[in-house]
DNA sequence: CGCATATACTACATATGTGTAGTATTGAGT
DNA sequence: ACTCAATACTACACATATGTAGTATATGCG
């Protein structure tokens, strides 16, 4: 039976999902950001004025997959896009003041999350979870056979 | 800053996304199926014949997202959808011959995937961090506060 | 300098997932 | 039997992610 092998598969999958779709809800509910907006808008925050490279990187996405996005974001003011003077290929791409108050109402969020999470798991083993998903991570991020 | 409170989110989605592009590049090469589909046709070969509703639970998604998965399924004649007696507005979703041999070929996949996880895993780790799993998505899976 | 190649980004097709609204059928209560 | 709510499923809009192909700019090398 191949559901057998595919156990750790898809507990890792829901396990994210039922992360994500939680994150999302309360999310969207106090910001009308997605989860996926708020973790860009963070890079973003950290390391303003950055390209669409350097911003794909940090979020270990491909570039085609920031375009959308940022176009969005732009669109609701949250965002700024300028040519780089350097190189002229490149964007800069940094938070308004507005994108700036989003991000931070979004603390509540995490907030939130992150206080489940250390009801439900002690420091000790958030840190355990975090080797082994970093691991994890490691272990796929390489080519394939 | 943002980014401090989204470290376990984003090790939870990076490490899903990684494992999930793994078993994609893997799975779509051999079989030209992607995880996602492989996994409801594990769903239906250990239940068949079953209902979109069932199917929805036990991939843990939405009626609305199999949709089209399983009017992919069937246009490549994996599947087949027959209208239940009993409650005619019930599909019964089953296994073609040639979607069992699709899911055979699979396992080579998820072979190697296990594989890879036992390398950098041992049995106790893989225990654990299935059981964290496992309480991860039971936490976030409940109503948003 | 001029050309070949690499890099930064965009455009678009495909696949998946969410949310919401709609249709058809069933079933429960009166 | 009739009505009304619940259930099973579909349709569609939107957000995200991948893959591939294309354009514009930069850069290295002869």
């Amino acid at each position: 039976m191949a559901a057998k092998d595919l156990r750790l598969y898809f507990l890792v999958q829901t396990a994210a999902a039922a992360l994500k779709k939680r994150a999302d809800d309360l999310l969207l509910t106090s910001t009308d950001l997605t989860t996926a907006q708020t973790a860009a808008m963070a890079i973003i925050a950290a390391r303003e004025p950055l390209s669409m490279r350097a911003l794909a990187d940090a979020l270990m996405q491909r570039e085609s997959a920031m375009t959308t996005m940022i176009r969005r974001l732009e669109a609701k003011g949250l965002i700024t896009r300028t040519r780089a003077k350097t190189d002229k290929r490149q964007w800069q791409i940094a938070l308004t003041p507005l994108g700036r108050a989003g991000l931070t109402k979004s603390r509540e969020t995490f907030a939130k999350i992150n206080a489940a999470l250390d009801d439900a798991f002690s420091a000790a083993e958030q840190q355990s979870l975090a080797e082994d998903l970093t691991r994890l991570r490691a272990l796929f991020r390489g080519a394939a056979r």
